[in-house]
DNA sequence: ATAGCATATATGTTAAAGCGAATATATTCC
DNA sequence: GGAATATATTCGCTTTAACATATATGCTAT
């Protein structure tokens, strides 16, 4: 089970170690976040996105919950006291950083604020009728819920 | 200078996603410790050692010092705050595991106690002399010292 | 200067990670 | 059921890491 505890970190560890996890993480730090903004504010391919929180899910790190035609992730607290103790000062140490917090910032402005209805961002479609007329295809919505189990250790 | 923070970080957790690294990292937890320490500990090839105390170095977790034919080598606390928590709570959790301060026992049994003229962990070699008498190698010495950054930060 | 030991680096091979492009799956709406 | 949308997975490719073996470097002592 030692021997098995070294592998975790190991794991663990090389889940942080890339840019686009460590921002992935940076963004759901405080709430659950929804795939499509994942790639909205990182501008990164949703392949891309989707491989590297499958990563960040392997290692135990997120999970994913599905609602309706969309996939929401959020930490996890890990289930030792040395692992939360990591990974909260992991988060903090991305806080530190100008950009992550203007990554954070940027969230929140294309998804407005947690608890709320907010509208997807997507380009509007203009439909064009036959009879010459145009009209804007309506919007999706949903509901964003925003806690996970990270809010129980972070404070 | 954020996109090289980023990147520091991702050199840095890299460095950590090794399972010999974080057995290196344990063992120099409180103190500087000499590579031959290291290899009669672990277990692993003196390459192996070393390539991967190079990973270190370069990620700047530890740095080298020559004493003589020795390098001993020793954890540098991160220059930033968020970087030195981050390391603090990784070698505690490293703490946590069982085998993790068995090492550390071990490698106080091979070395003796720091601040402490120690004898190196060498295999006796007995010469024969023509005349048929037998006499031991003498074994070298050297002082090891014990003090590094680290403690300056661990409590 | 040479020999011998401690440590570091080079080399070749194998395994794993990253990426984009294409494709597959799951869900909703009609 | 079929179209449309959100997300996941696969494939082919390139890059990087790990390992063992072999070799080079740096220091000490003779």
């Amino acid at each position: 089970m030692n021997e098995n505890a070294l592998a975790y970190m190991e794991l663990f560890y090389m889940a942080l170690a890339d840019k686009t996890r460590l921002r992935l993480l940076n963004l759901m730090r405080d709430e659950e976040v929804c795939v499509c903004f994942f790639t909205e504010v990182l501008g990164d391919s949703q392949p891309k996105i989707s491989r590297h929180l499958a990563y960040l899910r392997n290692a135990g790190i997120v999970k994913a919950r599905r609602e309706g035609k969309w996939m929401h992730y959020s930490i996890v607290a890990p289930e030792t006291e040395g692992g939360k103790n990591v990974l909260n000062e992991v988060l903090a140490w991305l806080d530190d950083q100008d950009d992550m917090r203007q990554e954070r910032e940027k969230y929140k402005r294309v998804c407005c604020s947690p608890e709320v209805l907010v509208q997807i961002a997507r380009t509007p479609i203009t439909f064009a009728l036959p009879n010459g007329e145009t009209f804007d295809e309506p919007e999706y919505e949903y509901s964003h819920s925003a806690h996970n189990e990270i809010d129980e250790f972070l404070l």
